[in-house]
RNA sequence: GGGCUCGUAGCUCAGUGGAAGAGUGCCUCCUUCGCGAGGAGGAAGCCACGGGUUCAAAUCCCGUCGAGUCCA
């Protein structure tokens, strides 16, 4: 990156010069002219271990001092953004500030909630998570406080490089800070296809700010800069995305060995208590300062070395106060992770949430702290009170899900433990458990590698079990063969296709009950047509587009449309065969599917009234995670922590349908995005997040529901009709689907039901509401009868038994029996032959049963040596023209040539008299 | 979104193509003053469901339903 990007005029005026770092080499700027290195860990260990940085601040007092400087300074203050990044689809959680006004705020096509702004964020990053309590600074929750401007080019300037050094130097010296140590530091940014010049802001060791100007889009083949071989080029925005880390802060100005110390030590010590220990820093207070400063500069490992630490202290000392730290830091990340929704499962962001208790549930084992996960979580909650105090209200909720979780945990475990003896005898043999079969027991069966150590050498302890270092990261390579998807080039070159045309007017909205319309053709290609204005919805939100004819006014040819889609604005209507039959400026009368398009209204509504009732019924947490709409019937699948009850459902059901009788307005009005998530919160995305400055507003009722969606809809919700609910699916750990129909297809529905039940009661020729306890009376009686037919078989077999050896001929010194007998399957002949062979009975055993015949032979014991079962049926079973097979002892087969049945025996005597001699 | 594993007696699970099994619980009898315990016998299975391959499927293949788990 260009130098000059660096040469800001404030650092000119206040006397700072640029340096560059000793160690590192990163180029730097800074007021002392005598420092060399740039104060960056590693390059400088943490000097502000024991010696603040400035005067002791708790995290409330940082974060007002932040916002309401910026305040002062003209900027509006924002409220948090949920930790969950609904509004994003390349992202789970909320991981900087910034984040809250990606893609659409910073691309340009949003204009910002406020110019400039300042907000403090909490913010999720799992990266990582191992490092988090030993590291001494790593959180998986922190606040990030930023102030942010939108410059365009060409429109007025709100601020740049300039302003944003000044506002924090200025800030740092409000707080107190010794303006002689501050450094900042160049170095270059990039993340989510962006990039730009940045200054990390650093004193004392600690990195305190980044202050980053993003103004560079990633590029294909070439671009303006180059930044580690990727291109970039100038955005038509610049922006100001600035980072200050609001624990560091406090840490900094408390001087406590971790940052843990300075940002929940009520937490700490709540912990310490439970499990029966006192903080290393009161006993080994030395050493343990000693290993906080040296903790930005090297590793864990490296530390112990250097410092010849002892691992029974590493053991005993360390460790666990690590795992406290780190308990502590997780409570404080599941608060805000459930409050804000998360449900625990086993796919996208709910595995992050358990990946996060699980790993909590571990260390409290190994701290022995049997408190319940959900008490110490509702303790961090209540720390949080005077920031969040939003929090509060969901405590009910977390409580459940965690109790929830802990048994399933637990469950998962013991099951474990079954599968890891197992697979311990498995290996007993090598004496030691292969890393695949490690592997496969995290893959497969959620069990740590650490537990299987455990159980192992509970176990006996004769199998060896290493666990390599990067035993998660060869996880995570096998996972790693993933096809990114691309954007489809056809859409593209679509778009391109289409940007000189206007935007259609969109009929649809204005007119939801029209079938009929008459358009002008503004373009005609390959097989798609572009009118003014169209009736015909395109695909979009989970509604299907719809479908009918355009007809020319000039000529009788009559267009199928077969689907549209709205690209950027304009419509495009994709007809059966090419459009070149149709000129451009011609004249069209358009007509719609109105069934079709009516029932996609009614279902269309329907669903947000389900997910109205559903959300009643189950909690706030419910949010919709997919939807389709359809003629027949509908789906909508929501995010809930256990399978929806029989109860349930009809309770949902009942409500919607109440929904519908109190026919209350579905309001539709076009509003200011800002404005309408000040007002609706973003609930409003249930169907994700429209890329525009206005978007449109379904409301029912007096804002019972409300929800920013692009559909078709009723305008009463009398009109939507019944609504049925079909059934529920768990598509994923928590993530429930919902059938149901709406409208006719609720009265067919229940119609088509209702003809099953009559067709089944008609059956049986009884009233429908017998039909439950005749069908178990039949299913018990069927029962019973095959249990008797088979008993009586027996009887049979024992019969023909006893006939059978009368039948006994001498064939070289051996008792054969070979028979051929009437309508028996072949697990009868099994019976007897078994029998027979026990007696020293040789036999061949036959019989036929529709177009199929079966052969059993058996050879008494004492014969098995000389002479094979096995041997005799093979021979005998391919006269029938099939195959067989079975032991020396007993064998069994058959083939389709029935009518070879007798010469099949004789084949099979033949074998017998051949071997016996 | 992608991958892996599992579904067999009330429960916990063996069984990888040739007759449906074990432990535990249940029932009956014996032993005992009684309980605990011991002994003998017995009942209990749509091998999740639907297709396919095969002479033959709990077992192999495909689909459906249900459960578990890892990764992005």
């Amino acid at each position: 990156m260009d130098r000059s990007e660096y040469t800001i005029e404030y650092f000119k005026e206040k006397g700072f010069v640029r340096k560059e770092c000793k160690k590192c080499g990163s180029g730097f700027w800074t007021r002392d002219t005598d420092r060399e290195v740039c104060g960056d860990a590693p390059c400088e260990t943490y000097s502000f271990i024991g010696k603040p940085i400035f005067k002791e601040k708790n995290a409330d007092e940082i974060r007002e001092s932040f916002l309401a400087f910026f305040e002062s300074h003209g900027h509006t203050r924002l409220k948090r953004y949920p930790v969950v990044a609904r509004w994003r689809d390349d992202l789970y959680l909320n991981i900087a500030s910034i984040a809250n006004f990606q893609p659409f705020v910073t691309s340009g096509k949003v204009p910002p909630p406020a110019n400039p702004l300042v907000i403090s964020q909490p913010c999720i990053r799992l990266e990582d998570l191992e490092l988090i309590g030993k590291s001494g600074r790593h959180l998986t929750t922190f606040e990030m406080m930023g102030h942010h401007a939108f410059n365009k080019r060409g429109a007025e300037e709100i601020y740049w490089k300039n302003d944003t050094v000044r506002y924090c130097d200025e800030y740092l010296k409000q707080l107190g800070v010794d303006m002689d140590s501050v450094t900042y530091k160049e170095a270059p940014w990039m993340g989510g296809g962006n990039a730009g010049p940045c200054l990390e802001v650093v004193t004392g060791g600690l990195e305190l700010a980044t202050l980053v100007f993003m103004d560079l889009e990633l590029t294909q083949n070439s671009g303006d800069t180059n930044i580690d071989g990727q291109w970039y080029r100038k955005m038509d925005t610049y922006i100001v995305d600035t980072g200050y880390g609001l624990e560091r802060f406090v840490w900094a100005s408390k001087g406590t060995p971790t940052v843990y110390d300075a940002i929940f030590p009520e937490m700490i010590n709540e912990l310490l208590t439970l499990a029966g220990r006192e903080h290393p820093l009161k006993s080994h207070s030395e050493q343990i300062l000693e290993i906080a400063r040296l903790c930005g500069v090297m590793k864990k490992k490296e530390i112990v070395k250097k410092l010849n630490i002892s691992s029974d202290f590493v053991k005993t000392v360390i460790e666990p106060i690590e795992s406290v730290y780190a308990v502590a830091d997780h409570t404080r990340c599941l608060a805000f992770m459930l409050a804000d929704g998360i449900v625990p499962s086993n796919a996208k962001e709910g595995y992050l949430a358990r990946l996060v208790l699980r790993r909590t549930f571990r260390m409290l084992k190994s701290l022995k702290i049997d408190t319940p996960l959900e008490e110490l979580v509702i303790s961090h909650i209540k720390l949080l009170h005077h920031s969040f105090p939003e929090l509060e209200q969901y405590v009910d909720r977390i409580s459940e899900i965690l109790s929830l979780e802990k048994t399933r945990y637990e469950e998962t475990l013991t099951k474990g433990e079954r599968i890891v003896r197992q697979k311990a005898k498995e290996s007993k043999a090598k004496g030691k458990m292969p890393l695949d079969t490690l592997i496969n027991l995290y893959d497969t069966h959620g069990i740590p590698p650490e537990f299987a150590v455990e159980i192992a050498a509970e176990s006996g302890g004769d199998v060896a079990v290493d666990v390599p270092e990067d035993f998660y990261s060869q996880v995570a390579k096998m996972h790693a063969e993933e096809k990114k998807g691309e954007a489809d080039p056809f859409v593209h070159s679509l778009k391109e296709r289409t940007k000189s045309i206007p935007q259609t007017l969109k009929l649809y909205y204005d007119k939801p009950t029209a079938a009929e319309f008459d358009a002008t053709v503004l373009d005609a290609f390959d097989n798609f047509v572009v009118l003014d204005k169209t009736l015909f919805y395109p695909e979009g939100g989970g509604q299907p587009a719809d479908t009918g004819f355009l007809t020319p006014v000039s000529g009788e040819d009559n267009l199928k449309v077969v689907d549209v889609m709205n690209v950027d604005g304009v419509i495009l209507h994709k007809i059966a065969g090419a459009a070149n039959r149709i000129d451009k400026g011609a004249s069209v009368r358009g007509s719609i599917d109105y069934q079709r398009r009516m029932a996609h209204t009614r279902h269309h509504s329907a669903t947000h009234i389900v997910i109205w009732a559903a959300r009643k019924v189950l909690g706030g947490h419910v949010w919709q995670a997919g939807a389709q709409k359809g003629e027949d019937k509908s789906r909508l699948d929501i995010t809930h922590f256990k399978r929806i009850s029989d109860a349930e459902s009809s309770e949902i059901e009942m409500l919607a349908n109440k929904m519908v009788m109190r026919n209350e307005v579905i309001g539709v009005h076009v509003e200011d995005k800002n404005e309408a998530e000040k007002k609706y919160g973003f609930c409003l995305y249930q169907g994700g997040v429209p890329p525009s400055k206005e978007i449109r507003i379904v409301r029912i009722g007096e804002d019972e529901d409300v929800q920013a969606c692009a559909g078709t809809h009723c305008s009463k919700t009398g009109d939507v009709g019944p609504i049925k609910l079909l059934r529920t699916e768990r598509i994923q750990d928590g993530i429930e689907r919902l059938w149901y129909s709406a409208g006719e297809a609720a009265v067919r529905a229940v119609q088509a039901r209702e003809e099953l039940i009559k067709k089944s009661a008609a059956v049986l020729r009884v009233p429908q509401e017998k039909l439950p306890a005749t069908v178990e009376r039949f299913f018990e009686e069927w029962k019973q009868l095959k249990k008797e037919n088979e008993s009586l078989r027996d009887e049979i077999a024992e019969l023909r038994v006893g006939w059978l050896k009368g039948c006994a001929r001498a064939i070289s010194g051996l008792n054969v029996i070979a028979e051929i007998l009437p309508d028996v399957d072949t697990k009868g002949l099994l019976k007897m032959a078994s029998q027979l062979s026990e007696e020293n009975f040789l036999t061949i055993l036959m019989s036929k049963k529709g177009n199929r015949a079966s052969v059993v032979s058996s050879v008494p014991a004492n014969q098995k040596d000389s002479i094979s079962a096995s041997e005799v049926v093979k021979r005998v079973c391919e006269v029938l023209g099939g195959g067989g097979g079975g032991t020396p002892g007993i064998a069994q087969g058959g083939g389709d040539k029935v009518a070879n049945i007798e010469e099949a025996l004789l084949a099979g005597l033949r074998v017998v008299e051949a071997k016996s001699l």
